[in-house]
This record gives C-alpha cells, structure tokens and sequence, in this order.
RNA sequence: GGACAGGUACCCAAGUGGCCAACGGGGACGGACUGUAAAUCCGUUGCUUCAAGCUUCAGAGGUUCGAAUCCUCUCCUGUCCA
C-alpha cells in the first residue's frame, strides 16, 4: 500500500501537521504510520451557514476522497450545533447568527451534495450532524468537564483570537466558546468512533490543536491533525471567488457551463498545482501536461476544466460544457448557427411578438443578466464591448426579428460573456 | 448606567452649508496587447426613455433659498469609566 499521506503531501495537500517536527526527516512519521497501518477514521466539518459548498470546500473534499480511496474512513460533520455559535477564524467581522430551521435546512442539502463524492454506503463514510451531541449538553458540566482544559492565557495567543482582539469588530463570548465546541467534537468522535485524525482549512490549525489536546486530556489518546493550504490563486486571490460571489458546486445555483468556464480560466501559473488538487490524474499525467507552453498551456486548462467539471456535475455535463466552449470560443462563433444548436449555455427567450417589434439590446443584456442595469448595459456598448453576432453594436441598437439566424442570435459582453436569445414561438 | 469616538457608494477612505452623484485607493467592468492566462497601458464604475431628470452619504424629523455637512430624537459599532 503506497503511502496516502505521502500522495497527499506530493499532490500538495497537506499544509501542516500536528506530527510536524523540527526535523523535517522525522516529521510526520508517527502520523504516516498510523494511515499505513490501518484503515483510520478522518473527520472533517463543513459549514452550514449556506445551502450549497463551494470551490473553497473542494481541496477538502478531495482531501477526503483520496483518503477514502486508500482504505480510510472519512467522517464528514455539518456543524448543526457549532453553526449555532459561528467559527471566528479567519473572519474578520462576526457572522451572522443563523436561525436553526435554515441549518437544518442547509444542512441537508450540503449532505445531498457530499454523496457525490463521497461513498457511503455500508458505512464507508458517515455524515453526522454534531447538534445530536452538542445539544445535550448541559452547561454547568461542560464547563467543569471540558472547559477547565481550556487556558484562556493560551487561547488568547492563538491567531485567530488575536486578529479579534485587535480588530474593531472585537470578538463576542459566544463566539470565543466556538474552539471549545470544536474540540469537543472531536472528543467525542474519539470516543464514539475512534477517530484519530481531522482535516480541515489552514485557518482551522487552532480549532484541531485544541481537539488533540483535549483528547489527550481526557482520553489519553493520541490524535493527529493537519491542514490543507489556504488555496490561493497565483496573483494572490482567495480560490473561489468571482464577481457574482462563491462558485458553488450546486448546478442550480451555477451552472455547469459557467463552472467548465471558471475551471478553464485558471491562470498559467496555478495549471499544475490546481491539476494535483483538483482532479485524480497521475502525477506523471500532470507533469507532462504542465510542460506545454505559451498558448498550449489552454490545452492543459481544458483537461482541467473537464475534470473539475466532471467530478462536480458528471460525465454528461461536463461534456457539455466543454463543447459549449468549444463552439463558442475555438470555433469563433458568430452567430448561433448550427455550431451552438443543441449547446448547454446561457440562453434567453424573448416572446416572438416583442422581438418582431423591437427590443433595445440594451434591454436584453438585462434581462439575459449580462448586465445588472440598462445603464450598466449602456455603457459597456458605448464602450464596444457589447456585440451583436460578432459584431459591435451602439448602446441605442434596437434588435428585431431581422437580427435573428436561424432562429437566435448571440450577444457578447466583453470577450467572455455570451448570451444565446430565441425567439419564443 | 456614564464619558468619548464613529456609522459615506462593492470594500477602504476623503469631504464638515452651495463648485457633491460625492477626491483618492482597492476591487470590478470595457478597450488595446494576447492565448477565454498573467503583466502593462487607456477608459468606465448610482438609476432612468441620456436631454434632462430622479434617488443616495445609518434611520426619522427639523433649520435653510440650498444639507453628506447644522439641530433634535432613534438605532448600531468601538474605546474608556462604573
């Protein structure tokens, strides 16, 4: 058995480790002979304040895959009682509380999506909600069995405490017990499941710290944590983010299409690492596809791209994203033509009679959402970066039926945003 | 509970009676250059039927010919004191 965590250190996974030692030679060993000996249960919590992962959760997941893959159990907690409370790590504000029904609510739904990637069937992997435990407890005890492991002196050292503290915002009580809960989760884990190691983001280092110790306390036992690197784009962005917000692994809430376009607008220099984190090619494979150059390098994004957009949306999806791109930007598409006939992208259907009359572009940009306002829309004709079939239209163009071929038509924001209308019967 | 400081557009942040739809920076968007990349340069960045008009500076009232700016009350945040 070819060592995971080492697979995991070479895909460039892991950030740091409890297990680390001031000898690079010696570090990790304990940790790595833990996951060679035995099939472990891993556990990692996602957060529940919104209906739907995002790109930023992927590395994790994937993280989570690959330890599956190697014989181990992943445990994947959606925090139901510690999103009561609010992590403040790396949080620079303080959250919004959330109300109960809308965890539950979005609690669901994040499982729905983790099935996707993870097998769970015969206990290959579990889901748990942690309020089924959190939610017994009794205040008084829980400070007296786990809060006196806590020294404030000590927790107030830690980064993400000491970034509040410095802040304007400051940092509220309730939000200051979210490391005790955390850490009492992985207790608990232990305890009920034998859980002897937790994944999470480089900004959870502290919140899993604080789980070993408590473990070590209480139990005696010994239990591993380590981090995954804050994925970062190479000109220094937070992975994940566009102008619209988080990219979601949820079609509904971004489509396919628009994830095949993310994935494919990777930048250069993130080709290779975003290969070994974000997909399950062999490293020989990605090494090979990092040495195109200069233009090539598009061939190495589309690998990429399709799959990324394969492991999140399937197969059938992913293919048709890629030919979407490939209608609309290698084959230079002008109009809607046969080349986008049957093509999964953005399409809006204006009602026949109104097109036949005339509709001002400007007036479809809105509301085919290329544009958030017709002043928006306005200015970015009067700019030329609004096209009409391929070519530049002015911000007063009305559109008619005349505009359409075969029977659509293809508006163009800047270079990247397409929109496909079809005239309703 | 008391004292003080503050709440300005996506974010940071100027402005302290008219010259303010509001300096500057970041971000974003468009153009040029490219390769659906990065970097760079130029431009844009409240809404509307683009002429003018309309709605913005925590909220509600008020003073004034005229308010983001002055007054009153309310809400929120931070700091210090109790």
């Amino acid at each position: 058995m070819t060592c995971v965590l080492e697979a995991l250190e070479k895909r460039g996974f892991i950030y740091q480790t409890t297990d680390d030692d001031a000898d690079p030679a010696r570090s990790r060993r304990r940790l790595r002979a833990l996951l060679d000996r035995a099939p472990v249960t891993v556990y990692v919590g996602f957060d529940p304040s919104a209906s739907s992962l995002h790109v930023g959760n992927l590395a994790t997941i994937m993280a989570l895959m690959h330890l599956q893959r190697a014989g181990h159990r992943p445990i994947a907690i959606v925090g139901g009682g510690t999103g009561l409370v609010g992590d403040p790590s790396g949080k620079q504000e303080m959250r919004q509380l959330l109300t109960q029904d809308l965890i539950v609510e979005n609690l669901q739904a994040i499982r729905g999506q983790l099935e996707r990637y993870l097998d769970l069937s015969g206990g290959r992997a579990l889901l748990l909600n942690n309020a089924d435990w959190l939610r017994l407890l009794n205040y008084l005890e829980f400070l007296r069995d786990i809060g006196r492991h806590f020294s404030v002196n000590r927790m107030l050292t830690h980064d993400c405490f000491k970034i509040r503290l410095e802040s304007e915002t400051g940092l509220s009580f309730l939000e200051f017990n979210y490391m005790l809960l955390q850490a009492y989760d992985f207790l608990v884990l232990f305890q009920k499941y034998g859980c002897r190691l937790q994944l999470g983001g480089s900004d959870q280092w502290g919140n899993i710290v604080a789980g070993t110790e408590l473990i070590r306390r209480v139990e005696g036992g010994e239990a591993y944590g380590a981090t995954i690197p804050l994925i970062q784009t190479a000109s220094g962005k937070k992975m994940g983010k566009t102008e619209e917000g988080a990219v979601w692994l949820d079609s509904k809430r971004f489509s396919p299409y628009a994830y095949y376009q993310f994935w494919i607008n990777t930048e250069d220099a993130d080709v290779g690492r975003f290969l070994r984190i974000f997909t399950f090619l062999d490293l020989k494979e990605i090494e090979e596809l990092e040495r195109l150059h200069g233009a090539d390098i598009r061939r190495a994004k589309e690998v990429l791209a399709f799959e990324a957009t394969r492991l999140t949306h399937g197969e059938i999806e992913a293919a048709q994203a890629r030919s979407a791109a490939q209608a609309l930007f290698t084959g230079g598409a002008k109009g809607p033509g046969e080349s986008l006939e049957g093509v999964e992208m953005p399409t809006l259907i204006a009602a026949g009679e109104k097109l036949a009359a005339g509709i001002p572009a400007v007036q479809l940009c809105v509301d085919g959402k290329l544009c958030a306002s017709r002043n928006e829309a306005r200015r970015l004709a009067q700019q030329g970066g609004l096209y009409l079939n391929g070519e530049p239209i002015a911000a007063d163009r009305v559109v008619t039926g005349a505009d359409l071929k075969e029977g659509g038509m293809l508006l163009r924001a800047g270079k990247k945003r397409y929109l496909r209308v079809k005239a309703s019967p």
